[in-house]
DNA sequence: GCTAGTGTACTCGGATAGTGTCTGTCCGAGTGGGGTTGG
DNA sequence: CCAACCCCACTCGGACAGACACTATCCGAGTACACTAGC
């Protein structure tokens, strides 16, 4: 069980677009330039950002991509959602129910939710609940370095590339 | 990303171990019709516990799976880490000091951990610590019926089968 | 009666194959701005 | 000088292929108990 690698990209692209929203819009063939990352594929996590609301795109030659909302406003927790499609860590698959030891129970005892069930989803519940803690902007604040050493070359790279 | 369904087979396995912990060892055959399960793949996630130090298997024609310590004393998280191999539900891989945005970044900026790594470590840790406070013990206590069932028909089906 | 041998029901570990998701690439189609051409 | 046109860099969405983990099955080998055969 590990989180797709988009995640990290997605997240990374996030926090860049955010220290570069003057110049807002990026686009992908420079982000990608940028973390070293497929293109295409970037491109595919970037879409499904899109989709949930948190990136926008504008087409044309001058396009590229920018938030659509302050990075305060932004939470981990939307953009892992996002990129993870399901997101449910565990699922339930009703096992009990299954074979013979779920032969001969009564109805009511399947009426009421499975405790492994309910503790994977209490776990899950904690998980989602750090990542929704924190949002994009705490993430652009925790790197001042980033942030102004960002801004520095991406000009640059603008420029020669 | 989800959750391998063999946690689901382990963590059902376990407390019906527990519930029939007078009758044990129980073989995998019997286990295995038990939650209609493929029997050889399901022996394959018990060597897995088995390996981690949660069960004990015996041979011979009496043998089978048993718990090697009280349920009290097996936390859901331990089950979960044994059948998930490496468990980092996200691994950063340094995303920020590839490409063009990390050429230019000095060793002082990368020795303290990526702010996004950090953030994911933390949900982690939620996760992980709610999984470590509830034990197999709590989850047979959790459904008294159960446990009453499948002590009763357990006898029945080892009576036939 | 005791001992050695045999059979059975289990476990262990390795080898192999199907499946699904994640990762990665390619292509055709659409769009907006800038440069060019013609009046 | 102005307007229409074309080109370019960008986006979108679908199609497709490879890598890898998860799921599943099969097989040979080892082990403990029960039962049987022979002394």
């Amino acid at each position: 069980m590990r989180m797709s690698e988009g995640v990290e990209w997605g997240l990374h692209c996030c926090v860049t677009l955010g220290w570069l929203d003057e110049h807002a819009p990026v686009s992908i063939r420079r982000l990608a330039l940028w973390f070293d990352l497929p293109q295409e594929y970037l491109k595919k996590r970037l879409q499904a950002l899109a989709r949930a609301g948190i990136l926008t795109s504008s087409p044309g030659i001058r396009g590229g991509w920018s938030l659509t909302r302050p990075a305060e406003r932004i939470t981990v927790m939307e953009v892992v959602a996002a990129l993870e499609d399901g997101l449910d860590l565990f699922r339930c698959t009703e096992v009990r129910q299954r074979g013979a030891g779920g032969a001969n129970a009564t109805d009511a005892e399947f009426a009421e939710t499975c405790g492994i069930s309910a503790v994977m989803r209490r776990a899950e519940m904690a998980w989602r609940r750090e990542l929704a803690a924190h949002t994009i902007a705490d993430l652009m604040e925790r790197s001042p370095q980033g942030a102004e050493r960002t801004r520095r070359d991406y000009l640059r790279m603008a420029g020669s590339a």
